[in-house]
RNA sequence: GGCCCCGUCGUCUAGCGGCCUAGGACGCCGCCCUCUCAAGGCGGUAGCGCGGGUUCGAAUCCCGUCGGGGCUACCA
């Protein structure tokens, strides 16, 4: 990989102006992530900063965070703490931004208007921007009184209003919105993942870049701040990918004020999709990030399921670390189809890095799922906790996400006089049928010598399978409900070690009618 | 409607003209292991949307077609 020049699908340079300069080949990568806080994390848009993460790990660049809150009326501060918070329980780092810093500071849209505004100003000397007073009625008007289809938007009325006929509007008390001249050509690029992409001349209409009462857009503000922060590398979703056109127009404006050196590149992720075909909705509970988080994925799995829509790592693996991911990731081997969201490989993905943890870690994660969950109390005990480090070893390679642990080791911790067996699990084997087993196994675990594993089973063994003559199925089933509450529990005998003896036969005997 | 993107097993993908009677993973099914459930081992199921080209040869290149998706705000 060579420093400072992402690896693109195509050399050509397509149908750019042949003024527009992109970023020179040795200058410092630089990618950014800039979400907009409104709502919880969506696992799409955590996607994409994971990708950017990778992107200027794996080049040596920076990552840029940036916070895009310009409409007042959508964003909230609680949003924000929330993707400060999920990149950090993720450990996607980033180099400059907020709590970070960084020369090209703040990193909050809301505190940089007065960068906007001279930017407004360069533009609109340079003639670059124009007053549109055109209300979308009138538009949609004017496009049906032309047998068009409203929907084709802006007609560019406005473009060439005299300054009488604008002293004539402004007298009338309306007020204009700045607009974008488009050049009058095509407008082309490279993707850096799906190659060469152009849009026909007049395809896109002159768009609103500041609003009546002076407010800044989007469309400005994203491309002026990637400009003023020096952006090189511009990732982001397919849903993106048609306002690049108008981006670029923009860029070139830029250029020729003095405010940009350069257009970065682009590379469009595809989006994430859930049930059906539809993009991956942020009303689905299945796009909250934290949902996941709350269920007990790890950020391991988590990283290393969304890393796998739309990239693989090679032919014949799908389970691999962050450190590994930044060594092999390039942007153009990404894919350009839309990916599904699955969520039993996602589960199947977070169980196998579960079992790939030291127990230690293990069991240091599963704690707050096991407080929360009602099973330890808010300061375990050092007992509990060595219990819990016994267990442990036995019940992490039976999870999926850690909070399936706390009905797995309950029976372990509930009060005795709480204790009792799962209604279902008892209805199916402790009917009358379990009365000899139960008999058997209190009489032969009563006078053990010893209470260990290898003892318990010994015992047990001989007094079901070989004294009843029973098929072990049918010999453990009744012990094991009548102990553990459950049907599946952690293997039986090291369960009834931990249970400790008074346990074991007081909730035998009270499972025996 | 317009513009753009995409099209390999149910799902995510590998594949970049011969290594493909298409590989892996998840899911699903079966068997083994076994005190339950997992894990693990073994095996199976299932795919290049369609039609034309180009070529000695196409999943791979080209064209068309059909299908899916995205965008189409004084939201981001």
């Amino acid at each position: 990989m060579h420093p400072g020049s992402g690896s693109v699908k195509s050399n050509r340079q397509g149908y750019a102006d042949p003024a527009m300069s992109t970023p020179h080949a040795d200058t410092q990568i630089r990618a950014r992530f800039c979400p907009s806080p409104t709502g919880t994390p969506h696992v799409g848009l955590i996607r994409t900063a994971l990708f950017n993460w990778a992107f200027a790990r794996h080049t040596g660049g920076r990552l840029v965070f940036r916070i895009e809150d310009t409409d007042a009326a959508r964003d909230s501060e609680e949003s924000y703490h929330a993707l400060l918070d999920a990149l950090r329980w993720l450990g996607i780092d980033w180099d400059e931004g907020p709590e970070v810093g960084g020369e090209y500071g703040p990193y909050r849209q809301s505190e940089r208007a007065d960068r906007y505004a001279e930017v407004v100003r360069k533009l609109t000397d340079a003639g670059e921007l124009y007053e549109s007073f055109s209300t979308n009625e009138e538009v949609e008007a004017r496009r049906k009184a032309a047998g068009q289809d409203p929907k084709l938007g802006y007609d560019n009325a406005d473009r060439d209003l005299t300054d009488e006929q604008r002293a004539e509007l402004r007298a009338q008390g309306r007020e204009p919105v700045l607009r974008l001249r488009m050049p009058d050509r095509a407008i082309g690029f490279t993707d850096l993942i799906r190659g060469d992409i152009s849009f026909p001349a007049g395809s896109v209409p002159d768009p609103v870049l500041v609003r009546a009462n002076g407010q800044p857009l989007y469309t400005l503000v994203n491309p002026v701040d990637d400009a003023l922060m020096r952006i090189t590398h511009v990732l982001r979703g397919e849903d993106l990918l048609p306002s690049t056109p108008r981006q670029i127009a923009l860029y070139e404006a830029l250029q020729r004020v003095g405010v940009a050196e350069f257009t970065p590149h682009f590379g469009h992720m595809p989006l994430v999709r859930g049930e059906g075909n539809k993009k991956l909705s942020k009303r689905d509970p299945q796009s909250n990030l934290f949902a996941y988080r709350d269920r007990g994925f790890v950020p391991e799995g988590m990283l290393n399921y969304l890393a796998l829509l739309g990239w693989s790592i090679a032919d014949d693996r799908d389970i691999f670390s962050m450190a590994e991911m930044v060594a092999a990731f390039d942007i153009a081997k990404v894919s350009s189809n839309p990916a599904r969201f699955d969520l039993k490989k996602a589960e199947a993905i977070n169980a196998e890095h579960l079992r790939a943890l030291p127990t230690a870690d293990f069991v240091q994660r599963v704690v707050p799922y096991l407080i929360s969950a009602g099973v330890l109390p808010r300061t375990p005990t050092a007992a509990q906790l060595a219990t819990l480090d016994a267990v442990a070893p036995m019940v992490q390679e039976r999870l999926i996400v850690l909070s399936d642990a706390a009905p797995m080791v309950r029976f372990l911790y509930v009060a005795e006089e709480e204790f009792a067996p799962e209604a279902d699990a008892a209805a199916k084997v402790l009917g009358p049928d379990a009365k000899p087993v139960l008999d058997a196994s209190i009489k032969a675990l009563e006078t053990l010598p010893e209470w260990t594993t290898a003892a318990i089973e010994e015992a047990l063994k001989t007094a079901l399978i070989d004294g009843l003559g029973l098929k072990p199925r049918k010999a453990f089933a009744p012990v094991r409900v009548a102990a553990t509450g459950r049907t599946v529990s952690p293997p039986l005998y090291e369960s009834l070690e931990l249970l400790g003896r008074d346990c074991t036969l007081t909730r035998l005997r009270r499972a025996n009618p």
